[in-house]
DNA sequence: TTGTAAGCGTTATCAT
DNA sequence: ATGATAACGCTTACAA
């Protein structure tokens, strides 16, 4: 593999001629730059990224940590940060995190060690005073889920309206006993978004039953434990609030096999194509890494400025069948 | 930031003794050991990954390329990548390819660039050539489809023999007339999928139509134009096999509202709780990336070593309800 | 067991 | 416009 330094000997200049070429400076007489490029190609010559790398101590990088890659959702975030660093000439180093916040400090902590531009997280767990030290040396943009103890970038959707807007559409149709479906309410998006179930019965004028709120339903066997014990005949439950498309793509085979009216948080492939179709409240994935992303350039081409912490992007209601299966 | 003279400094030893420890060299003395560690604490002392990196030549990174993220099977080959590579201490470069075929090498270039430890693609186009210098200096594995014009490792799924399994079910049902549903022949996954349909339809003793080959399905307008084309009466189609998960899912909405006998390569999310639950071939995109990341980590520790080039991994025929849809 | 010196390939600084 | 030199943080070879 030639190096700079043979390039140099070839083309009979100094290596910090070649290096010059090599960055357009404008000091290089066009004959010497001629020189240099015809020996560049005579012996192949390719840069060695990690030398350039070592010396400006921040390789052309960013990091994007999510749960899991395979919820379509953190794939579309994955996505969008990949697509928007592309275009800044960023690779993209994906991590997944998992579901077990145990994982998520050791994780992003090798991720970060890599002295990457930029990251970009849709963390597991609530507190993060443990990336401060990072924080102050690369940008960090969270995504889907607000920082912990920590204060950075954030770019989040309105958990608590679209809940209480999913919510109250039940009770517009007539349902009065409305199930909480969730998986735990340690994560803050699906917190808020039982906040915003209470908001919707509360201004309906209806009671908060805790009985109501079935949690779990994670998995297709938990999805279907939950919703089984929502079906107690004793509940009175009519309708049912998924509060995250996990759950509701976990409970879908539980649905489609007795239906009961339902509204989720977040839509998911094929939502549209089930029996029912499942009405949503569509969020953005997409515009959320892409802000992320380049929140991360902006950060870094101007360190000092002030711009605005949080972002909370809106969610669409997106009625389709399932919230119109009448109460029993 | 501190360096390894930092804690050299304060642990009044030589940075070489400071390297040792940390690279757990046994002729350190527990007492100087023990100092060290006090200082790389008390520093808050992390070793710089770059000049490490540097020193190396090799990151302790792997690359892993495919057309679409947001493709579960995609997902799921980066993600067993990715557990895989972490196993052995190595992070992931997720790099998206698209669709397109002219993006493939600029992007694997500007991946393999960086000089990582291996890499793994589902290659979107047949002409690999361009990669045969690369693949002289780190191991590159690919996934889903063959390499064109290169040796080198592959991992595949029996896509000629699913392909037959599938249509050759059909006929089992009593269809004599099998549409076929896909993407673009010029994929070599495709292609192949075409012949195991020819392969079964030739075993019956059925003819094969060109005119029942209908292409462009990869998205919801294109699968809704190409499923309408094939239900031309004249034509007499009772069934179809779709060649590709991709081209399924987006035929979901036009199979759902007039369901047809249907067989499919690819499982997909779902798939189980639609109307008609589609009858699958089921590939295992989490053993091809698995396998392909201990493939490489395998000829980075033993370079010289004879391995089986090709894998071919069995498929599985799910057998749900689109199948059995009578002939009209 | 521990230390010294050199160098990995590039770029910044300061000369010329 | 071009070059000499040092430096980035670490490791390898060789000494002591």
């Amino acid at each position: 593999m030639a190096t700079m330094r043979d390039v140099a000997a070839d083309a009979g200049v100094s290596p910090k001629t070649v290096s010059r070429v090599l960055n357009d400076d404008p000091h290089v007489s066009p004959a010497t730059r001629e020189r240099v490029e015809r020996s560049m190609r005579a012996l192949d010559y390719v840069p060695n990224a990690f030398a350039t790398t070592f010396r400006s101590g921040r390789s052309p990088v960013v990091g994007v940590a999510v749960p899991d890659i395979v919820d379509p959702f953190f794939a579309a975030i994955v996505n969008a940060v990949e697509e928007a660093a592309l275009a800044d000439d960023l690779s993209t180093l994906v991590t997944s995190l998992g579901h077990d916040p145990a994982r998520e400090r050791p994780a992003l902590e090798s991720v970060v060690r890599r002295q990457l531009s930029g990251l970009v997280v849709a963390p597991t767990t609530n507190d993060h005073r443990y990336l401060a030290a990072w924080a102050a040396r690369i940008p960090i943009a969270f995504v889907d889920r607000a920082p912990g103890g920590l204060v950075a970038d954030a770019f989040l959707q309105d958990d608590r309206g679209g809940a209480r807007e999913a919510t109250a559409h039940l009770i517009g149709h007539g349902h009065t006993r409305i199930g909480f479906l969730g998986d735990a309410l340690s994560a803050p998006t699906i917190a808020a978004r039982l906040e915003g179930y209470r908001d919707a019965l509360a201004e309906a004028g209806l009671p908060f039953d805790p009985a109501l709120v079935a949690l779990g339903a994670a998995t297709r066997p938990g999805a279907a434990d939950a919703l089984a014990q929502l079906r107690a005949p004793e509940l009175g439950v009519t309708a049912v609030f998924s509060s995250d498309a996990r759950c509701t793509m976990a409970a879908v085979p539980a649905i489609t096999a007795h239906p009961i009216a339902l509204t989720a948080f977040g839509d998911f492939p094929l939502a549209d194509s089930l029996t029912p179709s499942i009405t949503v409240v569509a969020q953005d994935p997409a515009a959320l890494g892409r802000l992320a992303a380049a929140r991360l350039v902006e950060r870094a081409a101007h360190p000092g400025r002030r711009l605005r912490r949080t972002t909370v992007l809106p969610v669409a209601l997106v009625e389709r069948d399932s919230c119109r299966i009448a109460p029993a």
